[in-house]
RNA sequence: CGGGAUGUAGCGUAGCCCGGUUAUCGCGCCUGGUUUGGGACCAGGAGGUCGCAAGUUCGAAUCUUGCCAUCCCGACCA
Protein backbone atom coordinates (compact mmCIF):
# COMPACT_ATOMS: atom_id res chain seq x y z
CA UNK A 1 0.00 0.00 0.00
CA UNK A 2 2.16 2.58 1.13
CA UNK A 3 5.29 1.17 -0.49
CA UNK A 4 4.82 0.61 -4.07
CA UNK A 5 7.54 -1.04 -5.66
CA UNK A 6 7.87 -0.72 -9.83
CA UNK A 7 8.65 -3.64 -11.00
CA UNK A 8 11.63 -5.29 -12.99
CA UNK A 9 9.53 -6.19 -15.96
CA UNK A 10 8.24 -1.83 -15.89
CA UNK A 11 11.42 -0.23 -15.27
CA UNK A 12 14.50 -1.98 -14.31
CA UNK A 13 16.26 1.10 -12.89
CA UNK A 14 13.60 2.25 -11.10
CA UNK A 15 12.84 -0.76 -9.40
CA UNK A 16 16.37 -0.87 -8.49
CA UNK A 17 16.23 2.62 -7.01
CA UNK A 18 13.09 1.68 -5.26
CA UNK A 19 14.54 -1.10 -3.51
CA UNK A 20 17.28 0.57 -2.82
CA UNK A 21 15.34 3.62 -1.53
CA UNK A 22 12.13 1.79 0.19
CA UNK A 23 14.10 -0.79 1.49
CA UNK A 24 15.89 1.76 3.74
CA UNK A 25 19.46 1.17 2.45
CA UNK A 26 20.26 4.68 1.13
CA UNK A 27 18.88 8.07 0.91
CA UNK A 28 19.77 10.78 -1.73
CA UNK A 29 21.86 13.48 0.18
CA UNK A 30 21.99 17.09 -0.51
CA UNK A 31 25.14 17.21 -2.06
CA UNK A 32 24.87 15.93 -5.65
CA UNK A 33 25.95 12.39 -6.76
CA UNK A 34 26.27 11.43 -2.47
CA UNK A 35 24.35 9.31 -1.07
CA UNK A 36 23.08 9.08 2.65
CA UNK A 37 23.74 5.07 3.87
CA UNK A 38 21.40 4.27 6.25
CA UNK A 39 21.52 2.53 8.92
CA UNK A 40 20.12 -0.82 7.59
CA UNK A 41 22.77 -0.64 4.49
CA UNK A 42 25.68 0.30 6.61
CA UNK A 43 25.19 -2.50 8.81
CA UNK A 44 24.89 -4.64 5.55
CA UNK A 45 28.53 -3.00 4.79
CA UNK A 46 29.81 -3.58 7.85
CA UNK A 47 28.78 -7.61 7.72
CA UNK A 48 30.38 -6.86 4.55
CA UNK A 49 33.71 -5.33 6.03
CA UNK A 50 34.24 -7.61 9.05
CA UNK A 51 34.21 -10.85 6.82
CA UNK A 52 36.71 -9.36 4.02
CA UNK A 53 38.48 -7.71 6.76
CA UNK A 54 38.92 -11.04 8.48
CA UNK A 55 40.10 -12.73 5.17
CA UNK A 56 42.84 -9.65 4.75
CA UNK A 57 44.11 -10.45 7.76
CA UNK A 58 43.99 -14.45 7.72
CA UNK A 59 46.07 -13.49 4.70
CA UNK A 60 48.88 -11.78 6.37
CA UNK A 61 47.51 -8.03 6.02
CA UNK A 62 47.50 -5.23 8.32
CA UNK A 63 45.45 -2.12 8.12
CA UNK A 64 46.70 1.46 8.56
CA UNK A 65 45.16 4.52 6.98
CA UNK A 66 46.48 7.61 4.64
CA UNK A 67 45.59 10.78 4.01
CA UNK A 68 42.42 11.68 1.99
CA UNK A 69 44.18 14.55 0.49
CA UNK A 70 47.01 14.00 -2.16
CA UNK A 71 49.43 17.16 -3.21
CA UNK A 72 49.05 17.42 -6.67
CA UNK A 73 52.91 16.79 -7.35
CA UNK A 74 52.79 13.04 -6.08
CA UNK A 75 49.36 12.87 -7.81
CA UNK A 76 51.24 13.10 -10.91
CA UNK A 77 53.97 11.58 -10.27
CA UNK A 78 52.37 8.57 -11.89
CA UNK A 79 51.93 9.83 -14.95
CA UNK A 80 49.62 7.04 -16.77
CA UNK A 81 47.66 6.73 -13.60
CA UNK A 82 47.59 10.33 -13.10
CA UNK A 83 46.15 10.53 -16.53
CA UNK A 84 43.41 8.38 -15.96
CA UNK A 85 42.01 9.58 -12.74
CA UNK A 86 42.35 13.26 -13.40
CA UNK A 87 39.19 13.50 -15.38
CA UNK A 88 37.07 13.08 -12.24
CA UNK A 89 39.45 14.71 -9.44
CA UNK A 90 37.58 16.51 -6.84
CA UNK A 91 40.71 19.89 -5.97
CA UNK A 92 41.11 21.92 -2.70
CA UNK A 93 42.51 24.81 -4.11
CA UNK A 94 41.89 26.94 -0.53
CA UNK A 95 41.84 26.77 3.28
CA UNK A 96 39.81 29.36 4.51
CA UNK A 97 36.20 31.06 4.10
CA UNK A 98 35.38 34.43 5.59
CA UNK A 99 32.51 36.85 5.77
CA UNK A 100 31.12 38.10 1.94
CA UNK A 101 31.36 42.13 2.59
CA UNK A 102 28.20 42.26 -0.25
CA UNK A 103 26.19 39.54 1.45
CA UNK A 104 25.94 40.49 5.41
CA UNK A 105 25.52 36.60 7.00
CA UNK A 106 27.08 34.71 4.21
CA UNK A 107 30.17 33.42 3.51
CA UNK A 108 33.01 33.67 0.29
CA UNK A 109 36.34 31.56 -0.24
CA UNK A 110 38.87 33.80 1.58
CA UNK A 111 41.53 34.72 -1.72
CA UNK A 112 43.96 35.30 0.75
CA UNK A 113 43.93 31.98 1.69
CA UNK A 114 44.99 30.21 -1.89
CA UNK A 115 46.59 27.03 -1.39
CA UNK A 116 50.81 27.24 -2.33
CA UNK A 117 49.80 23.54 -3.77
CA UNK A 118 46.49 22.15 -4.46
CA UNK A 119 45.27 19.03 -2.95
CA UNK A 120 43.69 16.35 -4.45
CA UNK A 121 40.68 14.33 -2.94
CA UNK A 122 42.27 10.93 -3.56
CA UNK A 123 40.34 9.00 -6.18
CA UNK A 124 42.56 6.32 -4.92
CA UNK A 125 45.76 6.15 -2.85
CA UNK A 126 48.44 4.89 -4.56
CA UNK A 127 50.39 8.11 -4.71
CA UNK A 128 50.30 9.03 -1.25
CA UNK A 129 50.94 5.54 -0.01
CA UNK A 130 53.95 4.49 -2.30
CA UNK A 131 55.29 8.20 -1.33
CA UNK A 132 55.57 6.85 2.49
CA UNK A 133 56.30 3.59 1.38
CA UNK A 134 59.89 4.66 -0.13
CA UNK A 135 60.76 6.03 3.14
CA UNK A 136 60.36 2.34 5.04
CA UNK A 137 61.69 0.88 2.44
CA UNK A 138 65.80 0.22 2.30
CA UNK A 139 66.38 -3.83 2.49
CA UNK A 140 64.74 -6.98 1.62
CA UNK A 141 64.10 -7.22 5.23
CA UNK A 142 61.41 -4.87 4.71
CA UNK A 143 59.75 -6.45 2.28
CA UNK A 144 56.84 -7.73 1.78
CA UNK A 145 54.51 -4.68 2.90
CA UNK A 146 51.16 -6.11 2.89
CA UNK A 147 48.78 -2.57 4.05
CA UNK A 148 44.93 -2.31 3.45
CA UNK A 149 43.42 0.63 4.03
CA UNK A 150 39.18 1.09 4.78
CA UNK A 151 38.42 4.40 3.34
CA UNK A 152 36.35 6.80 1.15
CA UNK A 153 37.40 8.11 -1.97
CA UNK A 154 35.63 10.87 -4.19
CA UNK A 155 35.53 10.45 -8.22
CA UNK A 156 33.59 12.88 -9.69
CA UNK A 157 30.97 10.93 -11.67
CA UNK A 158 28.94 12.97 -14.42
CA UNK A 159 26.17 10.17 -14.34
CA UNK A 160 25.46 8.37 -10.42
CA UNK A 161 23.63 5.58 -9.41
CA UNK A 162 22.88 4.80 -5.40
CA UNK A 163 25.65 1.94 -4.70
CA UNK A 164 26.71 0.98 -8.14
CA UNK A 165 28.42 4.49 -8.85
CA UNK A 166 28.24 7.81 -6.58
CA UNK A 167 30.88 10.71 -6.52
CA UNK A 168 32.02 9.35 -2.66
CA UNK A 169 32.21 5.91 -2.09
CA UNK A 170 33.30 3.73 0.80
CA UNK A 171 35.94 0.64 -0.42
CA UNK A 172 39.12 -1.02 0.67
CA UNK A 173 42.39 -0.55 -0.92
CA UNK A 174 45.13 -2.74 -0.11
CA UNK A 175 48.66 -2.04 -1.69
CA UNK A 176 51.18 -3.85 -1.42
CA UNK A 177 55.29 -3.95 -1.77
CA UNK A 178 57.67 -6.93 -2.98
CA UNK A 179 60.90 -8.30 -3.46
CA UNK A 180 60.21 -10.08 -6.76
CA UNK A 181 57.53 -10.06 -9.73
CA UNK A 182 56.57 -13.40 -8.94
CA UNK A 183 55.84 -12.95 -5.22
CA UNK A 184 53.51 -9.63 -6.49
CA UNK A 185 52.22 -11.83 -9.23
CA UNK A 186 51.53 -14.04 -6.62
CA UNK A 187 49.77 -11.65 -4.40
CA UNK A 188 47.40 -10.35 -7.33
CA UNK A 189 46.11 -13.81 -7.92
CA UNK A 190 45.60 -14.68 -3.95
CA UNK A 191 43.52 -11.32 -3.54
CA UNK A 192 41.76 -12.26 -6.73
CA UNK A 193 40.82 -15.47 -5.06
CA UNK A 194 39.77 -13.70 -1.92
CA UNK A 195 37.79 -11.65 -3.67
CA UNK A 196 35.94 -14.55 -5.53
CA UNK A 197 35.61 -16.55 -2.46
CA UNK A 198 33.78 -13.46 -0.49
CA UNK A 199 31.94 -12.72 -3.30
CA UNK A 200 30.17 -16.02 -3.91
CA UNK A 201 30.40 -17.63 -0.68
CA UNK A 202 28.85 -14.78 1.49
CA UNK A 203 27.49 -12.53 -0.70
CA UNK A 204 25.69 -15.61 -3.06
CA UNK A 205 26.99 -14.22 -6.22
CA UNK A 206 28.85 -16.40 -8.52
CA UNK A 207 31.80 -14.77 -10.28
CA UNK A 208 33.68 -15.14 -13.02
CA UNK A 209 37.82 -14.71 -12.50
CA UNK A 210 39.70 -12.88 -15.50
CA UNK A 211 41.95 -11.07 -16.61
CA UNK A 212 41.50 -7.69 -18.02
CA UNK A 213 42.17 -6.11 -21.97
CA UNK A 214 44.29 -3.38 -22.23
CA UNK A 215 41.35 -0.62 -22.72
CA UNK A 216 39.78 -1.67 -19.47
CA UNK A 217 43.18 -2.02 -17.63
CA UNK A 218 43.41 0.35 -14.46
CA UNK A 219 45.74 3.33 -14.86
CA UNK A 220 49.58 2.36 -14.07
CA UNK A 221 48.78 -1.16 -14.29
CA UNK A 222 50.93 -3.68 -15.55
CA UNK A 223 47.65 -6.39 -15.39
CA UNK A 224 44.54 -5.82 -14.00
CA UNK A 225 42.80 -9.45 -12.79
CA UNK A 226 38.77 -8.90 -12.02
CA UNK A 227 35.60 -10.70 -11.01
CA UNK A 228 32.97 -10.01 -13.05
CA UNK A 229 28.98 -10.44 -12.38
CA UNK A 230 26.04 -10.76 -14.14
CA UNK A 231 22.62 -9.08 -13.04
CA UNK A 232 19.15 -10.10 -13.93
CA UNK A 233 18.63 -7.90 -16.51
CA UNK A 234 21.31 -9.09 -18.15
CA UNK A 235 24.19 -6.43 -17.72
CA UNK A 236 27.43 -7.28 -16.35
CA UNK A 237 29.17 -5.49 -12.63
CA UNK A 238 32.88 -5.66 -12.35
CA UNK A 239 32.53 -6.42 -9.04
CA UNK A 240 36.44 -6.31 -7.86
CA UNK A 241 39.67 -5.69 -9.35
CA UNK A 242 43.20 -6.56 -8.13
CA UNK A 243 46.25 -5.49 -10.04
CA UNK A 244 49.39 -6.24 -10.36
CA UNK A 245 51.56 -2.84 -10.71
CA UNK A 246 55.32 -3.92 -11.61
CA UNK A 247 57.46 -1.46 -10.61
CA UNK A 248 55.29 1.08 -12.11
CA UNK A 249 54.91 2.90 -8.88
CA UNK A 250 58.16 2.15 -7.58
CA UNK A 251 59.99 3.78 -10.68
CA UNK A 252 57.70 7.09 -9.63
CA UNK A 253 58.35 7.04 -5.98
CA UNK A 254 61.98 6.17 -6.53
CA UNK A 255 61.42 2.82 -4.45
CA UNK A 256 64.63 0.66 -4.30
CA UNK A 257 65.76 -1.82 -1.85
CA UNK A 258 68.71 -3.74 -1.43
CA UNK A 259 68.43 -7.67 -2.20
CA UNK A 260 70.73 -10.20 -0.29
CA UNK A 261 73.52 -9.33 -2.84
CA UNK A 262 73.26 -5.75 -2.13
CA UNK A 263 72.30 -5.00 -4.95
CA UNK A 264 69.36 -2.08 -5.60
CA UNK A 265 66.43 -2.92 -7.76
CA UNK A 266 62.88 -0.71 -7.57
CA UNK A 267 60.13 -2.76 -5.61
CA UNK A 268 57.32 -4.44 -7.17
CA UNK A 269 53.66 -3.83 -6.35
CA UNK A 270 50.00 -4.68 -6.23
CA UNK A 271 46.76 -3.05 -5.45
CA UNK A 272 43.10 -4.15 -4.97
CA UNK A 273 39.70 -3.19 -3.66
CA UNK A 274 36.56 -4.04 -3.60
CA UNK A 275 33.90 -1.45 -2.74
CA UNK A 276 30.10 -0.17 -1.83
CA UNK A 277 29.35 -0.92 -5.15
CA UNK A 278 28.92 -4.59 -4.34
CA UNK A 279 25.65 -3.52 -2.13
CA UNK A 280 24.31 -2.72 -5.81
CA UNK A 281 25.64 -6.18 -6.75
CA UNK A 282 24.11 -8.23 -4.26
CA UNK A 283 20.50 -6.21 -4.86
CA UNK A 284 20.80 -6.60 -8.65
CA UNK A 285 21.79 -10.51 -8.79
CA UNK A 286 19.12 -11.63 -5.71
CA UNK A 287 16.18 -9.47 -5.25
CA UNK A 288 13.16 -9.64 -6.79
CA UNK A 289 9.43 -7.92 -7.49
CA UNK A 290 8.58 -8.03 -3.44
CA UNK A 291 11.98 -6.20 -2.70
CA UNK A 292 15.23 -7.21 -1.36
CA UNK A 293 16.32 -10.46 -0.56
CA UNK A 294 19.73 -11.05 1.56
CA UNK A 295 21.98 -13.90 1.72
CA UNK A 296 22.08 -14.96 4.96
CA UNK A 297 25.38 -14.90 5.71
CA UNK A 298 25.66 -11.27 5.47
CA UNK A 299 22.02 -10.34 5.96
CA UNK A 300 22.03 -7.14 8.89
CA UNK A 301 18.90 -9.33 10.26
CA UNK A 302 18.59 -13.19 9.45
CA UNK A 303 15.76 -14.03 11.32
CA UNK A 304 12.70 -11.88 12.39
CA UNK A 305 9.95 -13.14 14.76
CA UNK A 306 6.84 -11.36 14.36
CA UNK A 307 3.78 -12.59 17.17
CA UNK A 308 0.00 -12.16 16.25
CA UNK A 309 -2.12 -12.07 18.83
CA UNK A 310 -5.41 -11.21 20.04
CA UNK A 311 -6.27 -9.25 22.90
CA UNK A 312 -3.89 -8.31 25.66
CA UNK A 313 -4.29 -11.16 27.78
CA UNK A 314 -2.82 -13.77 24.68
CA UNK A 315 0.11 -11.61 24.55
CA UNK A 316 2.53 -12.59 27.59
CA UNK A 317 2.02 -16.37 26.47
CA UNK A 318 3.29 -15.40 22.82
CA UNK A 319 5.96 -13.04 24.63
CA UNK A 320 7.21 -15.76 26.82
CA UNK A 321 7.26 -18.37 23.84
CA UNK A 322 9.21 -15.59 21.63
CA UNK A 323 11.72 -14.69 23.90
CA UNK A 324 12.74 -18.08 24.42
CA UNK A 325 13.15 -18.83 20.75
CA UNK A 326 14.98 -15.58 20.63
CA UNK A 327 17.73 -16.34 22.75
CA UNK A 328 17.97 -19.97 21.50
CA UNK A 329 18.85 -18.47 18.36
CA UNK A 330 21.06 -15.59 19.85
CA UNK A 331 23.02 -18.83 21.81
CA UNK A 332 23.60 -20.04 17.94
CA UNK A 333 25.02 -16.82 16.96
CA UNK A 334 21.65 -15.88 14.67
CA UNK A 335 20.84 -12.83 14.21
CA UNK A 336 17.59 -12.48 15.17
CA UNK A 337 14.81 -9.53 16.31
CA UNK A 338 11.89 -9.80 18.14
CA UNK A 339 9.75 -7.34 16.28
CA UNK A 340 6.57 -6.96 18.66
CA UNK A 341 6.15 -3.41 18.01
CA UNK A 342 2.46 -2.81 18.49
CA UNK A 343 2.16 0.23 16.32
CA UNK A 344 1.90 -2.03 12.91
CA UNK A 345 0.13 -4.70 12.63
CA UNK A 346 1.28 -8.42 11.16
CA UNK A 347 0.37 -8.52 7.48
CA UNK A 348 2.20 -4.85 7.59
CA UNK A 349 5.21 -6.23 9.27
CA UNK A 350 5.45 -9.38 6.71
CA UNK A 351 5.37 -6.89 4.16
CA UNK A 352 8.03 -4.90 4.94
CA UNK A 353 10.63 -8.11 6.23
CA UNK A 354 10.13 -9.25 3.03
CA UNK A 355 10.89 -5.75 1.45
CA UNK A 356 13.87 -5.78 3.43
CA UNK A 357 15.28 -9.11 2.71
CA UNK A 358 15.29 -10.79 6.06
CA UNK A 359 15.87 -14.01 4.93
CA UNK A 360 13.66 -16.05 7.65
CA UNK A 361 10.49 -14.98 9.36
CA UNK A 362 8.89 -16.70 12.18
CA UNK A 363 4.99 -16.09 12.71
CA UNK A 364 3.65 -16.99 15.93
CA UNK A 365 -0.33 -16.68 17.28
CA UNK A 366 -2.32 -18.69 19.78
CA UNK A 367 -3.22 -21.02 17.08
CA UNK A 368 0.09 -22.27 16.79
CA UNK A 369 1.19 -22.49 20.85
CA UNK A 370 -1.62 -24.84 20.93
CA UNK A 371 0.05 -27.29 18.40
CA UNK A 372 3.72 -26.30 19.91
CA UNK A 373 4.58 -25.14 16.10
CA UNK A 374 5.39 -21.48 14.48
CA UNK A 375 4.61 -20.64 11.07
CA UNK A 376 8.36 -20.41 9.73
CA UNK A 377 8.72 -18.36 6.02
CA UNK A 378 11.70 -18.34 3.63
CA UNK A 379 12.23 -15.10 1.49
CA UNK A 380 13.93 -17.01 -0.98
CA UNK A 381 11.23 -19.66 -2.15
CA UNK A 382 8.15 -17.50 0.07
CA UNK A 383 7.11 -20.84 1.27
CA UNK A 384 5.57 -20.68 4.13
CA UNK A 385 4.79 -23.80 6.40
CA UNK A 386 4.36 -24.70 10.59
CA UNK A 387 7.58 -25.94 12.25
CA UNK A 388 7.63 -27.70 15.35
CA UNK A 389 8.82 -25.70 17.93
CA UNK A 390 11.30 -28.51 19.67
CA UNK A 391 14.30 -28.31 18.08
CA UNK A 392 13.45 -25.05 16.13
CA UNK A 393 16.37 -23.10 16.78
CA UNK A 394 19.09 -25.94 15.07
CA UNK A 395 15.94 -26.47 12.02
CA UNK A 396 16.96 -22.28 11.67
CA UNK A 397 20.87 -22.73 11.76
CA UNK A 398 20.37 -25.60 8.74
CA UNK A 399 17.60 -23.73 7.38
CA UNK A 400 20.10 -20.39 6.76
CA UNK A 401 22.50 -22.42 5.45
CA UNK A 402 19.96 -24.24 2.83
CA UNK A 403 18.81 -20.67 1.88
CA UNK A 404 22.07 -19.54 1.39
CA UNK A 405 23.14 -21.95 -0.83
CA UNK A 406 19.95 -22.04 -3.14
CA UNK A 407 20.28 -18.50 -3.71
CA UNK A 408 23.77 -19.01 -5.02
CA UNK A 409 22.59 -22.00 -6.70
CA UNK A 410 19.88 -19.93 -8.84
CA UNK A 411 22.02 -16.96 -9.09
CA UNK A 412 24.51 -19.73 -10.74
CA UNK A 413 21.96 -21.23 -13.11
CA UNK A 414 21.06 -17.86 -14.14
CA UNK A 415 24.62 -16.69 -14.96
CA UNK A 416 25.48 -19.93 -16.93
CA UNK A 417 22.39 -19.94 -19.13
CA UNK A 418 23.37 -16.22 -20.21
CA UNK A 419 26.76 -17.17 -21.30
CA UNK A 420 26.49 -17.32 -24.76
CA UNK A 421 28.61 -18.43 -28.22
CA UNK A 422 28.63 -15.93 -30.59
CA UNK A 423 30.49 -17.11 -33.81
CA UNK A 424 29.65 -14.03 -36.26
CA UNK A 425 29.04 -10.58 -36.40
CA UNK A 426 25.41 -10.74 -36.86
CA UNK A 427 25.28 -13.54 -34.14
CA UNK A 428 26.64 -11.48 -32.04
CA UNK A 429 24.45 -7.75 -32.47
CA UNK A 430 21.97 -10.56 -31.91
CA UNK A 431 22.50 -12.23 -29.28
CA UNK A 432 23.64 -8.67 -27.31
CA UNK A 433 20.15 -7.30 -28.12
CA UNK A 434 17.85 -10.27 -27.51
CA UNK A 435 19.80 -12.37 -24.78
CA UNK A 436 22.13 -9.53 -23.45
CA UNK A 437 24.56 -11.77 -20.46
CA UNK A 438 27.65 -13.06 -21.49
CA UNK A 439 29.07 -13.94 -25.19
CA UNK A 440 32.10 -15.84 -25.68
CA UNK A 441 33.71 -14.60 -28.90
CA UNK A 442 37.03 -14.39 -30.87
CA UNK A 443 38.18 -11.28 -30.86
CA UNK A 444 41.88 -10.32 -32.93
CA UNK A 445 43.00 -9.30 -29.43
CA UNK A 446 44.22 -6.04 -30.85
CA UNK A 447 42.96 -2.32 -28.93
CA UNK A 448 41.32 -1.14 -32.01
CA UNK A 449 39.01 -3.62 -32.42
CA UNK A 450 37.82 -3.90 -29.05
CA UNK A 451 37.06 0.36 -29.09
CA UNK A 452 35.20 -0.24 -32.41
CA UNK A 453 33.29 -3.10 -31.18
CA UNK A 454 32.19 -1.01 -28.20
CA UNK A 455 31.35 2.24 -30.27
CA UNK A 456 28.95 -0.04 -32.92
CA UNK A 457 26.94 -2.36 -30.04
CA UNK A 458 28.23 -0.51 -26.03
CA UNK A 459 29.29 -3.92 -25.42
CA UNK A 460 32.96 -4.23 -23.96
CA UNK A 461 35.64 -7.08 -23.28
CA UNK A 462 34.59 -8.19 -19.61
CA UNK A 463 37.15 -10.52 -19.52
CA UNK A 464 39.65 -13.02 -20.66
CA UNK A 465 38.51 -15.93 -18.10
CA UNK A 466 41.27 -17.85 -16.35
CA UNK A 467 40.68 -20.86 -17.15
CA UNK A 468 39.83 -20.30 -20.88
CA UNK A 469 40.79 -23.05 -23.14
CA UNK A 470 42.82 -21.96 -25.96
CA UNK A 471 40.50 -22.43 -29.01
CA UNK A 472 40.95 -21.38 -32.90
CA UNK A 473 38.98 -19.17 -34.08
CA UNK A 474 38.60 -15.74 -36.61
CA UNK A 475 37.65 -12.66 -34.98
CA UNK A 476 33.90 -11.90 -34.90
CA UNK A 477 34.74 -8.25 -36.57
CA UNK A 478 37.66 -8.39 -38.66
CA UNK A 479 38.18 -12.12 -39.31
CA UNK A 480 41.16 -12.07 -38.23
CA UNK A 481 42.67 -15.21 -36.44
CA UNK A 482 42.04 -15.27 -33.11
CA UNK A 483 43.35 -18.02 -30.51
CA UNK A 484 41.13 -18.17 -27.59
CA UNK A 485 37.39 -16.50 -26.63
CA UNK A 486 36.93 -13.68 -24.53
CA UNK A 487 33.63 -12.46 -22.53
CA UNK A 488 32.14 -9.89 -23.84
CA UNK A 489 29.02 -7.63 -22.09
CA UNK A 490 26.82 -4.24 -21.62
CA UNK A 491 27.93 -3.64 -18.67
CA UNK A 492 27.07 -1.46 -15.38
C1' C B 1 28.41 17.69 -20.55
C1' G B 2 24.03 16.93 -24.42
C1' G B 3 18.56 15.21 -24.93
C1' G B 4 13.89 14.29 -22.28
C1' A B 5 10.91 14.55 -17.81
C1' U B 6 9.83 16.18 -12.96
C1' G B 7 9.85 19.51 -8.55
C1' U B 8 3.07 21.50 -4.25
C1' A B 9 3.34 18.61 3.99
C1' G B 10 7.60 12.80 5.59
C1' C B 11 5.69 10.04 0.78
C1' G B 12 2.37 9.94 -3.49
C1' U B 13 -0.61 13.66 -5.72
C1' A B 14 -5.06 17.58 -7.56
C1' G B 15 -4.96 22.55 -8.97
C1' C B 16 -1.25 25.42 -13.54
C1' C B 17 -3.35 25.51 -20.06
C1' C B 18 -7.51 30.06 -18.87
C1' G B 19 -3.76 34.46 -12.42
C1' G B 20 -8.54 36.08 -7.93
C1' U B 21 -11.19 34.22 -0.65
C1' U B 22 -8.58 30.00 3.98
C1' A B 23 -4.10 25.24 -1.80
C1' U B 24 -7.04 19.27 -3.03
C1' C B 25 -7.08 14.25 -1.85
C1' G B 26 -4.81 9.60 -0.14
C1' C B 27 -0.93 7.33 2.82
C1' G B 28 2.03 8.40 6.92
C1' C B 29 2.28 11.35 11.74
C1' C B 30 -0.14 12.96 16.85
C1' U B 31 -4.43 11.96 20.66
C1' G B 32 -8.29 8.60 22.23
C1' G B 33 -10.76 4.08 21.40
C1' U B 34 -11.68 -0.61 18.99
C1' U B 35 -8.32 -4.15 16.75
C1' U B 36 -4.20 -7.83 15.38
C1' G B 37 -3.24 -15.34 11.08
C1' G B 38 -0.96 -10.93 4.60
C1' G B 39 0.08 -3.77 4.15
C1' A B 40 -6.78 -2.58 10.15
C1' C B 41 -11.05 0.70 11.48
C1' C B 42 -13.66 4.94 13.87
C1' A B 43 -13.40 9.91 15.88
C1' G B 44 -10.56 14.17 16.60
C1' G B 45 -5.91 16.86 15.42
C1' A B 46 -1.12 18.81 13.77
C1' G B 47 1.76 19.64 9.63
C1' G B 48 2.97 24.07 3.57
C1' U B 49 8.92 29.80 2.43
C1' C B 50 3.77 25.57 -3.75
C1' G B 51 12.44 23.76 -5.53
C1' C B 52 15.24 28.89 -5.27
C1' A B 53 15.71 34.00 -7.11
C1' A B 54 14.26 37.93 -9.93
C1' G B 55 10.40 39.98 -13.13
C1' U B 56 5.18 41.07 -15.08
C1' U B 57 0.61 42.33 -12.31
C1' C B 58 -3.86 45.64 -7.91
C1' G B 59 -3.04 40.32 -7.08
C1' A B 60 1.41 34.59 -8.89
C1' A B 61 1.42 27.50 -7.05
C1' U B 62 -0.56 29.35 -11.91
C1' C B 63 2.57 33.86 -16.74
C1' U B 64 8.18 35.26 -18.10
C1' U B 65 13.48 34.75 -17.32
C1' G B 66 17.52 32.78 -14.77
C1' C B 67 19.33 29.26 -11.39
C1' C B 68 19.24 24.67 -8.46
C1' A B 69 18.07 19.60 -7.58
C1' U B 70 16.46 14.73 -8.83
C1' C B 71 15.07 10.86 -12.28
C1' C B 72 15.37 8.56 -17.27
C1' C B 73 18.36 8.13 -21.98
C1' G B 74 23.36 9.14 -24.07
C1' A B 75 28.93 10.39 -23.78
C1' C B 76 32.62 9.12 -19.40
C1' C B 77 33.72 5.74 -15.52
C1' A B 78 34.49 1.17 -10.57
Amino acid sequence: MSKELTSRAENYSQWYNDLVLKGGLADYSAVKGCMVIKPYGYALWENMRDQLDKMFKETGHVNAYFPLFVPKSLFEAEEKNAEGFAKECAVVTHYRLKNDPSRPGKLMVDPDAKLEEELIVRPTSEAIIWNTYRDWIQSYRDLPILINQWANVVRWEMRTRLFLRTAEFLWQEGHTAHATKEEAVEETLKMLNVYSTFVEEYMAVPVIKGIKTANERFAGAEDTYCIEALMQDGKALQAGTSHFLGQNFAKAFDVKFSDKNNTLDYVWATSWGVSTRLIGALIMAHSDDQGLIMPPKIAPLQVVIVPIYKGEESKPLIDAKAKAILDELKTLGIRVKYDDNDNARPGWKFAEHELKGVPVRIAMGLRDMENNVVELARRDTKEKKPVSMDGLAGYIKELLEEIQQNIYNRALSFRNENIREANGWEEFVQLLDEKGGFIAAHWDGTPDTEEKIKELTKATIRCIPLDNKPEDGKCILTGKNSTQRVLFARAY
